[in-house]
Order: structure tokens, then sequence, then C-alpha cells
DNA sequence: ACTTGCAGTAACAATAGGATACAGGTTTAA
DNA sequence: TTAAACCTGTATCCTATTGTTACTGCAAGT
């Protein structure tokens, strides 16, 4: 089952032998991570690789960690932080607890206790994420209820809809009318590593649109968007 | 309108690097909290500093955390408890929190995790404080009693369930029509981490279904939404 | 028209998830 | 202390779901 372990981690560390740790010890963990040795290095990832966790060190070349924090908030990006220091006192943890830092590790710490910490970060955010708002999206005359998990046309009729065809379906429901990227589709629902090859989306999008049925039935249409990814939207009648 | 966001905490936590990291964190946001550093400060401060929440370390000098939450909940206090675990002793001891804690969270944690948590409980107990208590849930014509723990078809038949199977059906009774994870059934209910690997969760629900019995006695599903959870519905005939 | 590059389809294979039976271990009650 | 009730892990079956490979169709540009 994918989706579990999916995520983007950003590490700016410059010391090479943590740096080297902190690669080994993630790689089979992690399939998609990242090291940037300096904070501007770390600024420039942040933005293009766009990671959903940052082990941040605060002692770093050319801008240090806390300033690092405070610009990615300032950006209002609010990506998880967890700092890492050699400094034991209470201050500097609650400087970085004012800087907007969710956690904090000392040096010299456990890969296996930062491990932990990521874990249960990303918990915390999954859990956020399902306790959210998920409101029922209804296009033409079909309606999405997420919580019930339940895809109806509006005679009460029942489409039955697998877990991945619901979760891919209710994502572009949420982003009608526009052109949602393969990979977006792949990465954010399915849980693949971006730059992984599958045909796996085109079939269910094939299954989706079978299960809906014939054009009478429904008001929307599940569009391909060639070279991009697929759209849905209304069907003017 | 602005909230009130102002309310009392008190922390029970012996590791001065815990209780450090703590209180860095909550002095920023908590105008008014204290640390106990052992179980029987910590009751001190209780009847004392009277707290609108209680975080509580389990593993405590002089009077653990069990007792001390024993304690206070047989002094009819109900203020609302965060158990700090770790994952051992959750599995162990606590299933179904029995003690009477409202949350827990298990080491290592994140600062901002336990916040999260705490927030909800504050949020939790101000609606509840005017609303519900346990009201009787009726679905077609199972009705399920959570003062009397009693669930009975309307031809005044008794099904006998055991705890932990009457827990579970009654948390889905409440979220009828919604599909609930496995996973919160587990944490919420059942009293595990969010982690752990069990099959428990099958199990009872294949013996609730068992004394459900033939479809003729009763009008609830009780269904598998696969890959997510469980969720009952009202059958229609 | 032919090629090229995607999108769509079909059939098969691998896998995951759910249901059930059984049994060990633990708590509760007598 | 024993017996019963209860909870949960293991093993197994079965089905639904998912993903791969290979093939077809379509449209744009040369």
């Amino acid at each position: 089952m994918p989706e579990e372990t999916s995520f983007k981690l950003l590490i700016v560390e410059d010391d090479p032998g943590i740096a080297t740790m902190l690669k080994a010890f993630f790689a089979p963990k992690v399939p998609n991570f990242k090291i940037a040795p300096d904070g501007k290095q770390g600024l420039e990832l942040i933005s293009s690789f766009n990671p959903d966790i940052i082990i941040l060190d605060i002692v770093l070349p050319y801008v240090d960690g806390l300033s690092v924090l405070d610009i990615i908030r300032s950006n209002n990006i609010q990506t998880p932080v967890i700092l890492l220091t050699d400094k034991r006192t209470i201050e500097e943890k609650l400087r970085g607890f004012e800087h907007g830092a969710d956690d904090y590790v000392t040096k010299p710490f456990s890969p296996k206790e930062l491990w932990m910490r990521v874990q249960s970060i990303i918990r915390r955010t999954k859990t956020m994420e399902s306790t959210e708002r998920q409101p029922t999206i209804t296009i033409g005359n079909l309606s999405i209820n997420p919580v019930a998990r339940e895809v109806k046309l509006s005679n009460k009729k029942l489409l039955s809809l697998t877990k991945t065809e619901f979760d891919i379906i209710y994502f572009l429901a949420k982003r009608k009318d526009q052109a949602v990227p393969h990979t977006v589709i792949l990465e954010k629902v399915m849980g693949y590593s971006p730059t992984s090859e599958t045909k796996a989306l085109v079939i269910h999008i094939a299954n989706i649109r079978k299960k809906l049925g014939s054009k009478s039935l429904h008001s929307i249409k599940l569009l391909a968007v060639p070279g991009v990814g697929y759209k849905i939207t209304e069907r003017q009648v």
C-alpha cells in the first residue's frame, strides 16, 4: 500500500560527518530526500524541492538556521521544521520555538531519535489532514462525500469506487476546472515518488470513467489535458 | 469575537530534559502553567493550582502517573488528562483508557503534536460544557444505550456484547454513515498507538457481526470500507 | 501518408485487504 | 484456586484491487 511513508525530506547541515551519517541512515527509509550544505542552498531547495519536512542545523555558513526559519515563516511557508543544535540551554530552545520551530534535537543525537521525531511530525500532519474539514463536493448532478466516502448521482444511485479511484476523483473535484499534472496526482494521491514511471494512473482514470457510465447519467467531464494531466469540468447541457 | 484562550496547564514530568523543552515551548503560548517533577507534588498542585488540563508522565518518582490519574478520578475530578508514555507501556497497560485519560502521546513526541492535542481538548471541553452527554442512539430497530451499556433490538431482545465490542459499535454508531479509519478506532477506542500493527479490530468486528446475527433480526449494516476502515449504515429494506 | 508521442484499452499477474477459525494468554469472577 | 470470559496473535482462505506489459487509436506535424 502506497501513501504511507512517502514524504519529501530536506536536511540542511554543513558538517560533512553528520551529513554523511544522516544520508546513510535516511536513504533506506525515505526515498525522497535531499541535503543542503548551507543556508543559501537550503533556501533554494525549500522553494524548488518543496519538502514536507525540514531538518535544520542552527549553525550554518552564509545564512544561519534561525534566519532560514525566519525567512520561510515570513513567506508563510508552514512546513514543519526540526532544529539541530549543540547548545543545551533553555534560551536557545526558547529562541527556536519563538521563531516557529516544531521540534528540537540537541547534538549529539542518535539518528534513531531524530527519525522518531520525524515520524511523530509526519503522523501529526497526517491526522491533521484527515481531521480537517472535508466538505461534500457537488458538481452537476454528482456529489462526492469524503466522510462517507460515497459518490452518488442526484437520483440517489451510488457508485462503488475503490479507495484509489475515490481518492483521485475527490482530489480532482476539489480542483475543478484546473489541469492537475500527472506527477501531482501520482505523488499526493497515490504516493509515488515523482521520478517513477508508471501507467497506473491512466488505468484508474479509465476505470472511473467506466463506472461513471454513459454520458446521459452524469454531467461531468473527466478530461485529459495532453502533456499535462487531467481535469474535471462540468458539462454544459 | 475573541475566543477565550486562557487556561491553566499543569505538566507532571520528572525528566529534566523533557521538562526544559516543554517549558521552552509552552512559555510563550500558555501564560499560566506549572511543572511538577513528581507525582506527589503533582497531586498537591492539582488541588492548589486547580489546572484546566494536565499533562502527565506515566513514569514518575514516588507516585506514578496512572496512580495519580486513579486518585484524581476517584476524587471525582474530571480535569482532562493527556498521558505521556512510551510505546510499550501503552500497549501493555492502557487498554481502552481504563484509567480515564482523555488522550495520550507516545515518546518521543514533538512538542507541537502535544500542543495540538492540548488545543483539541480545550476546544472539545468548551463545546462539551453545554452539549451532549451520552445519549442513547437508535439506528433502525437497534438501540444502543451507553449509560446502561446495553444494545437491544426493538423486540426487547438484548445482545450481550463485551466491553470492547460495545465501545466499538457505539463509537461507530455515533458516526453513522461515516467511514471511520482503522487507526482512529484503534487509537481512540482501543488505546493503541497510531503506528501499531494489529489485527485485533478485525476480530472484534467479526464477533460483533456474529452477535448481531442474521440479517432479518436487525436493520443495520456494519460495512468494511476497503483501505479505510468501517462504517455503520441503516439498511434500506 | 507516415511517424511520433500520448492517451486509452484489454488481459493477465501480483498483491493487499478482509473474513474466519483456532488457540494462547490474561483478566475477572466465583 | 479454578473456571469463565475476554482480548488478541497466527494461519489460512478468498476476493477485490492494483499495477505491468503489450497493443490499439488518435491527432499534430513533417
